[in-house]
DNA sequence: AAAAACACGTCACAAATGTTACACTTTGCA
DNA sequence: TGCAAAGTGTAACATTTGTGACGTGTTTTT
């Protein structure tokens, strides 16, 4: 059982997204009428149950949590690392019959801080700009898993890569990008096998689609690479 | 170009499921403080173009649209059908750069209401009711969303499978589910061809895993349908 | 009632992806 | 600095899935 900090340092809270743009009373007055615990965690401590009722808010401060998905078997199936400072599981606080998709453990000591769902929805009554901050940090989780269920959703490995690398090129507004992951990451993330992945890029290197070096990837047949992505 | 309706029916906004457990009064009070705006649209007309920037909520009260994914050589990829009384991408109002991932064109004539995100957010200050079924339905939304992701991050046909009739026995209740779409719409879902999809079926039907005939599939080996979810 | 459109089941063959294995390089850490 | 761990590139072979085609039955339209 995690233990509760006597005392809360506001001035953190206040950098974290959630709670940015607020001032720093407004923000007492918010705590002080509602059910808000801090708690320190330690490594190992499993902060939530795959499956359980998702109930209560919880919000990294410090420290990162793994969430593992495990089967009937008891194996591990996917992983996902969350750092702070994010909140846990935002999107399935509200809704009917919302569970945790994981089993969220702590990676290594760290701090959460707590908030009741009943608690969550006064919170976001009594300050708009609060609410607003809920809301946009729930979209763009929101917007991060329709992103990758597009990516899912194309069938052939090449298409993916291709999805990728366009979406990559623009957010670094260059035609060379630098992957964001280890290409084994890079697999994993797509669904495939390590070794698919790597024959797919060395043959569109081939086709003169792309020019691959270890992390530096360059697009040479933008047009191409997007009538892939159909 | 919608026209807008010169009166709304609080009536009959009342049944839709985010003016649910409001009163009439209740409701009247915030639309007279706010811009919203009720319209018609006819058969055929845009509601929404892909790739636009969300800056409205857009309600259907009474008919259908369409929602196609076209790529940059015209051609039609991805097609999602929504039903009255539905938001339209109520997942991509806030947040960073959200944009319409479909265009939204309607099926028939209908009606629908239309508001912009700051009224939006101004009323679901306004009542905590309200922001909590704006945020059931949202997380609802977002449900679906991480099934269908799940779904999708299971790479062979045969777990695609087994974790769809799993999931529809708990929903039915039963071992001998009824399918909810055609096995045609079903392939489209799996993002697999058809025949692809009637091999599989054919052979776990074989393998003595289910029992097959038309619509209808019985369940014979639970477990081992559980053990292919890994 | 006839015609058209659709869903279904199945097949042979092509294409894509997974598996396993091995050698080499880079990275992180003691 | 040097060692261990992780990541990388590649190959041969197995498995899964896609493609295109065909015939059948059922529903919808005319």
């Amino acid at each position: 059982m995690p233990e509760t900090a006597p005392k809360m340092n506001l001035a953190a809270l206040l950098k974290i997204p959630l709670f940015r743009s607020l001032t720093e009373p407004e923000l007492e007055r918010i705590f002080a009428e509602l059910k808000i615990t801090e708690t320190r965690f330690r490594k190992g401590e499993i902060l939530a149950m795959q499956d359980e009722p998702v109930t209560r808010l919880i919000i990294l401060l410090t420290g990162s949590v793994k969430g593992e998905m495990t089967d009937p078997s008891g194996k591990v199936a996917k992983v996902e690392d969350i750092h702070a400072p994010s909140p846990l599981a935002i999107l399935f606080l509200f809704g009917h019959d919302n569970r945790f998709p994981v089993q969220a453990t702590a990676l290594g000591n760290g701090t959460a801080v707590i908030i009741p769902r009943q608690s969550v929805l006064r919170m976001l009554s009594m300050n708009e700009i609060l609410l607003k901050n809920y809301l946009d940090i729930s979209a763009d989780f929101a917007a991060r898993l329709s992103r990758k269920l597009n990516l899912m959703s194309f069938r052939t490995i090449r298409q993916k890569v291709a999805a990728y690398l366009l979406e990559l090129s623009e957010k670094q507004d260059s035609y060379t990008v630098t992957l964001d992951r280890s290409k084994s990451a890079l697999a994993e993330y797509f669904g495939v096998a390590r070794p698919s992945l790597e024959r797919e890029i060395t043959r569109m290197h081939e086709d003169g689609l792309i020019f691959s070096q270890q992390k530096r990837i360059t697009i040479r047949g933008k047009q191409a690479l997007m009538r892939l992505t159909n």
